[in-house]
RNA sequence: GCCGCGUUGGUCAAGGGGUUAAGACGCUUCCCUUUCACGGAAGAGUCACGGGUUCGAUUCCCGUACGUGGUACCA
């Protein structure tokens, strides 16, 4: 069996979803078990919805998240480009030579001519409103066109796509990876645009292309795509071979927590959690969307919380490292059914990444976090020793603030002559005994440490 | 509308022809604690419905309902 290779292959129009790096997880834990190689595909075969600096902010992103590619557009490697749109010209290639054999056509009906067709099939009665079989060699395109004249129509610069023709009254089967056997009635599905006017091509045509060229052996996706995986295993059958193909998996969906539908940016706002990895900012409205990260987020409790979301061990484990996850994982543990998404479950998983891990592989950012606020941190030992004693009852890292903002001020804000002179002096001494006194028991807000800072400094003098 | 996929507590879910149907989050109560968190203990809560198959169905089959996705020159 040839070496598994992966792909994650996003479209840069926007911030990077939950479902997005989930798929990207999968994928990854999935090549990192069969020691394949992981790479990212950028997907931007739509000028349209092209966003600046989206491309730049999924990789980043991915780096955070400590996921690292094979081979992408940043990194190179042996089938670049990794762009799409770097890559038009050998889309086009195929769609034609689709044609040549038979399976594909040219068409050069407007926008208009396609509605009125539906408005007809519509009072028709008809069930399904496609272009298809059915209704294709009423249309204007080559297949209904003498020779001569789409050669003519061609010669004269009409604007053209070219279609799949899909066979009516026949059978695509399948077998996914996480659903099984899957069988599609040819007679619903539609000569979907393979090429489009501008000579971009569609994802269907760019993904069967890239997936073969850059010699991709399982691909993952959202279940969105099940039902257009009919075209793409008839386009890997006329192009490369069925025997070829790549293994589909469809991942279940992730949505949202309260009503209905599939998680989407605007749930987070409205409910208040966020939905993107990192903080996203619209380049054309200058609209800030929270992100994971800058909510407090460490990055082992984000992927650990969405590799439980549609997959789990079967044992009661719940928290584990990225290795563990790859010795554990496997696909046919992965759910069927889309799953809610639950923000107090994801908080819970970064309480326990807090705890799990040492405070000083998290301390930079709790530093940012307190100068941000105007808090000064001169001396790191203590800092690490006051995180560690408030770690416990921190979910997010944005906690800390709120808990440790008095370890750092109230000497100052006090003013106490018996209180200063010890801060200044003798500080690791005096709060080893501070820390020592209210372990375990205190609440930290700013009269409880400022009784106690007096009772020790009574004391100690 | 048409087509596909799915359905175990509020949520994530294990399980699977005969079980007291795991566990986690959340929730309630109690303990710890001068208060809050953390922690500990206990508790409430579930196999969508209707038909089959079977000695027996939550588990298998068929319907229905519900959910969800697609139905674009978007991915």
């Amino acid at each position: 069996m040839s070496k598994v290779r992966v792909r994650f292959a996003p479209s840069p129009t926007g911030g990077l979803h939950l479902g997005g790096v989930r798929t990207v997880l999968f994928n990854y834990l999935f090549a990192k078990k069969h020691g394949g190689d992981f790479i990212v595909r950028v997907e931007d075969t739509d000028q349209s919805r092209f966003v600046e600096g989206a491309e730049e902010y999924i990789f980043d992103c991915l780096t955070w998240c400590g996921i690292e590619a094979d081979e992408s557009v940043l990194k190179g490697g042996p089938y670049a480009p990794y762009r799409q749109s770097e890559r038009k010209n050998l889309y086009k290639e195929y769609a034609e030579k689709l044609v040549t054999e038979g399976h594909a056509y040219y068409a050069f009906d407007t926008p208009e001519e396609i509605e009125a067709m539906r408005e007809k099939r519509k009072a028709e009665g008809s069930g399904s409103l496609q272009y298809d079989a059915g209704v294709r060699l009423n249309m204007n395109n080559s297949l209904r066109l003498l020779p001569e004249e789409t050669a003519a129509l061609l010669a004269a610069g009409k604007p053209y796509v070219i279609r799949i023709k899909v066979e009516a009254n026949s059978t695509v089967s399948f077998t996914d990876m996480i659903r099984g056997e899957i069988t599609f009635d040819t007679n619903n599905v539609d000569d979907k645009v393979l090429l489009k006017a501008d000579g971009m091509p569609t994802y269907h045509l760019a993904v069967v292309v890239d997936d073969y060229l850059m010699k991709i052996t399982h691909a993952f996706r959202g279940e969105e795509w099940l039902p257009s995986a009919p075209i793409h295993i008839l386009l890997w059958k006329h192009l490369f071979g069925i025997e070829n193909m790549v293994e589909w998996a469809h991942l279940p969906l992730i949505l949202k927590p309260d009503g209905n539908g599939k998680l989407s940016k605007r749930d987070g706002d409205r409910l208040g959690f966020p939905v993107y990895a990192m903080d996203w900012k619209d380049p054309k409205t200058g609209d800030i969307t929270k992100g994971f990260k800058e909510l407090g987020f460490l990055p082992e409790a984000f992927l650990n919380m969405l590799a439980m979301l549609g997959w789990n061990p079967g044992t009661e484990q719940e928290v584990f490292t990225m290795d563990e996850l790859i010795e554990a994982f496997s696909i046919d543990r992965v759910h069927k059914g889309g799953a809610k998404f639950d923000f107090e479950k994801a908080k819970w998983f970064n309480h326990q990444w807090i705890q799990k891990l040492p405070v000083k592989s998290y301390g930079l950012r709790i530093k940012a976090i307190l100068e941000e606020k105007g808090i000064k941190i001169g001396d790191d030992i203590y800092f690490e020793k006051v995180l560690e004693l408030l770690k416990e009852r921190c979910t997010l890292l944005s906690d800390f603030y709120e808990q440790a903002s008095y370890f750092f001020t109230a000497p100052t804000q006090w003013d106490e002559a018996a209180v200063k002179p010890k801060w200044n002096e003798a500080k690791n001494d005096f709060f080893t005994a501070f820390i020592e006194k209210i372990k375990g028991t205190t609440e930290f807000n700013a009269q409880t440490i400022e009784i106690i800072f007096k009772e020790l400094a009574t004391e100690k003098n």
